[in-house]
DNA sequence: ATAGTCATTGCACACGTGTGCAAAGGAAAA
DNA sequence: TTTTCCTTTGCACACGTGTGCAATGACTAT
């Protein structure tokens, strides 16, 4: 049995109130009687119990995060992001990973909700407002990282990936390219859309078009899904000169396609990524893709959701409500200019 | 607020404590009654609150894992492993990470212990024990994966290191390897000198040795840390024809630092990794690793904990203390006969 | 009809912490 | 000396849930 106040209470021969109140640093405590009681707290390892003190104060101080799964080094990055934020401010977070599995989101939800957490950070998986409908939301603040459900939530933070994907593209157009295709990611709602749109706009923008064959949506976001999705555009009659893709790991999946089917790149193929994780620094050739600030969206988000938490127990100066992030194109070794037949 | 047994007593004209049994399943409410107050929570969006409940039974369904980071693919596999143990037993994690930082450790145990965690996995970094002494080890169970620490835990899983570093030493020196180098990493306590002394122990059952130049211990275990780490060996009067790395990430790193020297892999050196992540199959070449059963030393841990947990609360049927499991070779493209004018 | 058995329910307390309120005591002011 | 004020402390209740025990009532057995 761990010692709780009342240990304390008895040792030192006060009441329990008197304990709680210098341990919490309250002023309605004699300095000599507070400075005897914290001793005794520290000889007795005293820890508070977390359950009894959120049962009546109502906070729990923890953060609740829902992702798809933390072996996508993006989110792991943006998790960080997070976590720094929130520790720095007193808060633990409770992590669930959903692994786009539906009921499971439903126990990470529901187990969320009976912990009590304070608030929730929804990154980059589409999770229903409806799951969460136990608590008015206005009382129960909600930050969603690149929202992907249909739902409209009142707090979010973006990355501008329509911006991003257009930087990509008229890079790829100013090389030359005018055949580029797209692999997708069909696992990731309303991100692959974006990304695509993007290309698209910087196409249009510049009189061009994609054909509906070069695009491709892989089920998934992972090495091997980009391998094989790669290997579709390869096998077209008419290959594209340049593949973007959905994000890093697809392009290091298509990296390998490529060598295996004896297509170099960037000589006879461009590829670009999306994210900037830290291995697509050392893939051969390095990617050339979309450098995201993984580690500010995190912290943003973190910050958004603890400033709706300060107001919600004060004065309602309206916090901005949705916040949008740029990434910077990051030119490496996987794009160049296109072979000269394939040039239009 | 959210609603309570006792909103639900009011409404279904029974008291809160018969509201307590139904839903709790208790036979001693009459099989009606239990159906309405089923109903009725149902309908008011009930959710129990995991503070007052653990708070009652002492039992917060939650554990505590503590590992470096999540930043290395090796870490999330394992935590899929924790996480699908513990998530089909009705558990929840709490997760922390350490970033190698003794004050942000402190302060995760701290909090782990005042969310009254029923048990807790440290992951591969070294945390005194001195840190739970708050609570007496024997009534509060933790499992240790790979124990950095120089203390000892009762309760631990490891993976066979020396084996699987001899493993890998006998491939080499099958291939015809005399002169084989050691790329550490010196945040990792144990784990690095047990793949060292792997690497040692076959060399030397093998009549041969490791030279002392031939050890460079790097200050990390990321891809960048491998690049310089490699640049050390490739700079040395005498390189040697085979690096075994303490893991893939550096390994990776390594074969980064070749490329840009010009030094061929694995025709001019052999490189080796460890853990066998996702990534090293996609790694130019693709990389000759041991493949550590990653997911399954996660899942054996937390199995182990919450074995100790029913027996805690029951028969002390003494469970097995220590588990040992075993990798295998894999063999890609990153090793090969070293070159004649090498071979001793 | 009476006693005994059993199913069902409520009362009351406990878990560990926080806090409004009153009480006690001492010092300062009148 | 009496009054007032302030400092310090304890009492008692609350948060939401679980459970031992007693009370109630109905049914069965004698």
């Amino acid at each position: 049995m761990a010692t709780t106040i009342k240990t304390i209470a008895k040792i030192t021969g006060v009441s329990h109130s008197t304990v709680s109140r210098a341990l919490r640093g309250s002023p309605l405590v004699a300095d000599v009687t507070a400075e005897r009681i914290r001793i005794a707290a520290e000889q007795l390892d005293y820890l508070p119990s977390a359950a009894a003190r959120s049962l009546k104060t109502k906070r729990t101080h923890v953060l609740g995060v829902i992702l798809s799964g933390i072996a996508d080094p993006f989110f792991s990055e943006v998790l960080n992001g997070i976590e720094g934020a929130a520790h720095a401010a007193g808060y633990s977070l409770f992590i669930g990973s959903s692994n786009h599995d539906a009921d499971k989101e439903a126990r990470i939800v529901q187990t969320m909700l009976e912990q009590r957490i304070d608030g929730g950070i929804i990154c980059s998986t589409p999770v229903s407002i409806e799951r969460w409908r136990q608590f008015p939301t206005d009382r129960f603040p909600i930050v969603v990282i690149n929202n992907q459900a249909a739902d409209h939530y009142n707090f979010s933070i973006y990355h501008d990936d329509i911006d991003g994907s257009r930087q990509l593209a008229r890079h790829l157009i100013e090389l030359g390219h005018r055949k580029i295709a797209y692999l997708g990611n069909s696992h990731s709602g309303k991100t692959t859309l974006d990304r695509l749109s993007g290309l698209q706009e910087e196409m249009e923008f510049q009189g061009l078009s994609v054909a509906p064959d070069q695009i491709h949506h892989a089920p998934g976001g992972s090495l091997q899904m980009g391998a094989e999705g790669m290997n579709y555009f390869l096998n077209l009659p008419h290959p594209p000169t340049a593949v973007m893709c959905f994000n890093d790991l697809l392009a290091i999946g298509a990296l390998k396609a490529c060598r295996q089917a004896g297509v170099r790149v960037p000589d006879e193929i461009s590829v670009t990524g999306f994210d900037n994780i830290a291995f697509s620094e050392f893939s051969v050739p390095p990617l050339t893709t979309l450098d995201q600030p993984k580690y500010e969206i995190g912290r943003q988000a973190a910050q958004l959701l603890l400033s709706l938490l300060s107001e919600e127990s004060g004065l309602h100066s309206h916090t901005q409500g949705v916040k949008v992030l740029k990434g910077r194109l990051l030119v490496r070794a996987t794009t160049a200019k296109p072979r000269k037949k394939e040039t239009l």
